[in-house]
Order: structure tokens, then C-alpha cells, then sequence
DNA sequence: GCCGTTTTCGGCCCGACTGTTTTCAGTCG
């Protein structure tokens, strides 16, 4: 994978350029950050585009022409890049660290390394330390307190987190502006609201008449660790779970223009934009302009796009991938909705490496209103999570067949198995055993370290006995942990649409595996998918808030969600 | 350096906050 290593060199040459000469390199400097933003969140290796699509394939993607794709091919082919290296070596300096600090941005960088010779993280304490910094013109001692206090953040940053981390927290900051009495409304915006995988910051928009209160009572949060900006519309802290989070206060007349705004993404503003300076409007965070700076529209955000031409788009789809010019054409997807999921098709419970007892997690699947859950515990080769035996799930699925008939009409628990696919593609329970169950999940847990070959006919033999319903987080990564092992997703979706197979959209928030663009690509085929929490206690049945959120940023429709049937077709889709 | 429902040339999103200094450049999102 070498998407982040390419992003950095153009994040690199952007900001080098920016130092190099003031405005001279302006747009070229943007184009370099857009390309950068895209390679960056790019799931599919541009290494691998190119080796198989080639040049063409690099300049299918938004923001890359000719010139940029042809420094792609040039890192692919020789692992270097001769304008970074360049550029490098007239600014020896680690722009990157150094510009990670906040309120350092490239200008200031050089500064430091023209005037006191900094160069990294290291020269720059020295320089805080001694006092150096404030003797510089421009700078004074509240700047060399900033940047010690700049460097102490960074380095307890915890980079991206996880959504099912940032959402919970989110959520809690909302409580708290809604108890302070001074908020009409409080909303989610940002990143956590277009339900992306990992979130950089957290962003909130609240609506009051009494900004100073709000800002006030938010500054002063318990979770809070220091105070970045404070001003009466907007306040950037520290928060204490090590990310930083934006707080915006508008005016009721501005709300869906500022929640537009506030939601992004940033390249999805910027097309829209786009469209409506094209259209001889302007459009801000407090509301469409037209030609003599006439508010036209700025309560709603479905009124605003109307007057643009588009439709309203889910904020989950707002990432510049398509949906503006689909919503120009009145062609966004109705997608699955959070409420449309009536099953949970991927459990665990205490017989191996779940929390809590078969009875508990039908209990807390009925307090949320699931008309149906599979328990699929482990097999017996996964010994570290005490996989069971053929004879085990035997004893297991009386105690189930005794809860349902107890349950009768409140909920259906079906008995499954979470089966091992083994290194050479067989399945780790016998036939027999399998096919006495209603649910069969296949997963990889053992030997990752495959070739992609390898790696895709084992699994591709797996679905290929007939015997699986599910194919469990396909591709195994994890989340700021591990990159999942390598598979040809096109090959799998295919296999698994010749076997009717289902893709999982796993919600564990350390997997979201698939991922939203390997939806994209695996839905091409007529495969259907099932969003599962893979919950190993009570309370993790609410990760599946998570798994519909990446459905729908891989712009599913609820026809195409296996536990979005009811009971009664699920068993037929099952059978 | 990218890109096209005005364009293959001439445009390119827009505003808030801060420190240090007197009007704004730098940074951020």
C-alpha cells in the first residue's frame, strides 16, 4: 500500500511550494492538497490501479490529471519522486511534524528554520526552551507559550479515532450544551455526522441567541484539557480522550446553511460551490447569496440544494464521489435506514469468547427490538477464543431450541456458528453439524499472511461448499491496527454471488469491514450484504448504528440488506 | 496542476480567530 506514502509527498510539495513563493504557485498548491486528500482516503492501492489500469485509471480519480498521475507511475515504478526530492533538499526541514503543531503552519516554519535553524521537533524545544523564539520579530511571549503548549497537544493526539469512540463522545457534549438551558438546538456536523470510520475532530453546531453563555459553558466542560480559540461564533478545545473539537454557534435563520456547511465534506462543499457561483450565487455558512448579496435561502438544507438544482443528499454520501452530479440528475439511491434493521446475524456468547449468557443477549436484543438474532460462537480450531465442537454446538442449540419456544413470538434466536475457514479453504465443523444450523458465518482467523492468490481461492473454496451464508469481515483489517489481508474483493463478490452468499458489513468500530468504497466496488455484483455488530456482550448490539452508517456510505439500499428481511423471507434468503 | 451545463483557456470556496501591530498575515477548517 503505498497511498500514504503518496499523499504525504504531495501534502510535502504543497507546503514546500507555499514557502518557496507566496501566492505565485496558489492553485497549483491546492490541486497538489486535493490530490493528497483524495490518494489519502483512497481505499484501493493507486499502486495497484496503475499496475492495472495504468495512467487512465490514476486520472479517473478526482483531482489527478496527466501531471499528477505521471508522479504516481514515477513513486510506483522507481520509489521516489524527483520534484519532492528536490524540493527537499532546498528545505531540509520536517514540515511535516513541525506544521502538525497547532498554530504552526508552513510560513512560520521556515521562519524558524531560516532565523534559528530549526529544523524538527527536537530544534524547536530547544529553540522554546531558551527563549529564542519570542527575540524573533512578529513573535512574543504569548507565541512561545503557544507553541510549547502546541507541542504538548501534539504529542498526546491520538491522530484518528474511532467513530465509536468520537460519536458517544459527541453525544455526551450535545447533553451538555442541551442541560446549560441556553441552546435551542444541538446537532452533530463534521466527519461523526457523515458517519465516517475514524474522525480527526468532532464538530458541533448549536443554535442560540446567547452565543458568550455557550461559549462559556463549553470552554468549562469536564472534558475539556485546554482552550484552542475562543470567539463568540466558533471555539476549538482540547478534549481530554486527546482530539480536539469545534464548537459553532449560529443564528435559528442560518441552520441548514451552517449545517450544510459544518457537515462537508470539503471537497463536497467545494463542487457545490462551484455550482452555485456557476448559478450567480454565493453560498456561505449563514445562507445562499444571490447577485446584490440577497439571502435567498439558508433555514434548510434540502431548500438550499433545491435552489441549486440538486437534491438533498444523505450527509453519509457527501464525500464527492458521485452524488452531486447524481443529485443534479434527481438520482440519489434511497438508502437503508437506521431504523430498517431487524436482525443481528453475527453474535457471541459466553461458551467462548462473548461476556454474557445466551438468555442475557436475548434479552437485550429484545429491548432493541430485533425480531431475530444468530448466536455464532466460535469453532474448535480458534482455541484462544475456546471454539467449540461439533458436539458442544449440539449440546448449545437445545439450550436455544428450549429459549425459543420460552420466547415464542417475542424473538426467534437462530442457531449459527461463527465457522473458521481453514488455510486450505475447508470449513471446521463437519457437514452434518453445519447444515443443522439456520445461519452459517465463514471467517479467517488463522495464516493472513497469504498471497492475494492464496488468500482469495481459500475463501473462494469456503463459499463454494455450499454451506455458508455469511462471509464475515472480508477483508480482516482493523482499524489503526493491522491492514487486512490481501484478496481480490472482485473475485470474492463474484464467488459469492454464484453461491448467494451474503458480504458482511461488520459494525465492530475496529472493523467496519467492508469498508464504505469496498461496498461501492463488491456491490457492482448481484450480492446481497449483512450489517452485523459481531457483539460479544449485551450492550455492543448498539454498534449497529455503525455498520448502517458504512452501508450507507457505500450508498446501499435496504433491498440489498439480508437482516433488513423479515423472518419469515430471511429463512427462505437463508435456506 | 486540475477542469469544463459559459470554458481546452482562464478560472479555481469562504469565513473565523489570533498575536502583534495599528491594518493584517498566518493558520485553520
Amino acid at each position: 500500500m503505498m497511498n500514504k506514502r503518496v499523499a504525504e509527498m504531495f501534502n510535502g510539495i504543497a507546503l514546500m511550494l507555499q514557502v518557496k513563493n507566496e501566492n505565485g504557485f496558489k492553485f497549483e498548491i491546492r490541486a497538489y492538497q486535493r490530490a493528497a486528500l483524495t490518494v489519502d482516503s483512497l481505499q484501493q492501492d493507486v499502486g495497484e490501479i496503475y499496475a492495472k489500469q495504468g495512467l487512465k485509471g490514476l486520472m479517473d480519480l478526482p483531482g489527478i490529471g496527466v501531471g499528477l498521475a505521471k508522479k504516481i507511475e514515477e513513486f510506483a515504478k522507481t520509489g521516489s519522486m524527483k520534484k519532492y526530492d528536490e524540493l527537499k533538499k532546498e528545505y531540509p526541514i520536517d514540515f511535516k511534524t513541525l506544521t502538525a503543531i497547532e498554530g504552526i503552519g508552513p510560513k512560520t516554519a521556515i521562519r524558524l528554520y531560516s532565523e534559528l535553524g530549526v529544523k524538527n521537533l527536537d530544534d524547536l524545544k530547544t529553540a522554546v526552551e531558551s527563549g529564542s523564539i519570542r527575540k524573533l520579530s512578529g513573535f512574543g511571549v504569548k507565541s512561545e507559550q503557544d507553541m510549547k503548549e502546541g507541542i504538548s497537544l501534539m504529542e498526546s493526539s491520538k491522530g484518528r479515532i474511532t467513530l465509536g469512540e468520537a460519536l458517544p463522545e459527541a453525544e455526551g457534549i450535545i447533553k451538555m450544551l442541551l442541560d446549560t438551558g441556553f441552546v435551542e438546538k444541538a446537532i452533530i456536523s463534521g466527519s461523526t455526522r457523515r458517519m465516517r470510520e475514524t474522525v480527526g475532530d468532532i464538530d458541533i453546531l448549536a443554535i442560540s441567541n446567547r452565543p458568550e453563555k455557550v461559549m462559556g459553558a463549553f470552554a468549562n466542560f469536564n472534558g475539556v484539557s485546554s482552550i484552542i480559540v475562543k470567539g463568540p461564533t466558533k471555539t476549538t478545545v482540547w478534549l481530554d480522550i486527546g482530539i480536539g473539537c469545534d464548537l459553532r454557534v449560529i443564528e435559528p435563520k442560518s441552520f441548514g446553511a451552517a449545517l450544510q456547511y459544518f457537515t462537508g465534506s470539503k471537497n463536497h462543499n467545494i463542487k457545490v460551490r462551484t455550482i452555485a457561483i456557476k448559478k450567480g450565487f454565493k453560498l456561505n455558512e449563514y445562507g445562499l447569496f444571490g447577485k446584490n448579496g440577497v439571502l435567498v435561502s439558508s433555514l434548510d438544507e434540502e431548500i438550499i440544494y433545491r435552489r441549486l438544482g440538486m437534491q438533498w443528499m444523505p450527509p453519509e454520501m457527501r464525500e464527492d464521489r458521485g452524488e452531486v452530479e447524481l443529485a443534479r440528475k434527481n438520482m440519489i439511491p434511497e438508502l437503508v435506514d437506521y431504523g430498517d434493521i431487524l436482525g443481528d446475524l453475527h453474535t457471541h456468547t459466553k461458551e467462548t469468547d462473548g461476556m454474557d449468557t445466551i438468555d442475557e443477549m436475548a434479552g437485550a436484543a429484545i429491548k432493541k427490538g430485533l425480531e431475530y438474532f444468530a448466536a455464532t460462537n466460535h469453532t474448535k480450531s480458534l482455541k484462544i477464543a475456546k471454539g467449540m465442537s461439533e458436539t458442544q454446538f449440539a449440546k448449545f442449540f437445545k439450550k436455544i431450541d428450549a429459549l425459543n419456544i420460552e420466547l415464542e413470538g417475542i424473538i426467534r434466536i437462530l442457531k449459527g456458528a461463527e465457522v473458521d475457514i481453514l488455510k486450505d479453504g475447508s470449513l471446521d465443523l463437519d457437514r452434518k453439524t453445519l447444515n443443522s444450523m439456520d445461519c452459517v458465518v465463514g471467517a479467517v482467523h488463522s495464516n493472513t499472511n497469504m498471497s492475494e492468490k492464496e488468500m482469495t481461492d481459500r475463501i473462494s473454496k469456503a463459499m463454494d461448499s455450499g454451506l455458508m451464508d455469511i462471509l464475515a469481515h472480508p477483508t480482516g483489517r482493523l482499524i489503526n491496527e493491522r491492514e487486512g489481508y490481501r484478496i481480490d474483493l472482485d473475485r470474492i463478490a463474484e464467488c459469492a454471488e454464484r453461491n448467494r452468499v451474503a458480504l458482511e458489513i461488520n459494525s465492530y468500530p475496529k472493523r467496519l469491514d467492508l469498508n464504505d468504497t469496498d461496498i461501492m466496488r463488491a456491490s457492482k455484483y448481484k450480492v446481497m450484504f449483512a450489517i452485523n455488530t459481531d457483539a460479544h456482550n449485551t450492550d455492543q448490539f448498539s454498534f449497529m448504528r455503525y455498520g448502517v452508517g458504512t452501508a450507507r456510505r457505500g450508498w446501499l439500499g435496504k433491498d440489498r440488506i439480508l437482516n433488513a428481511l423479515p423472518m419469515d423471507k430471511l429463512e427462505k434468503a437463508l435456506a
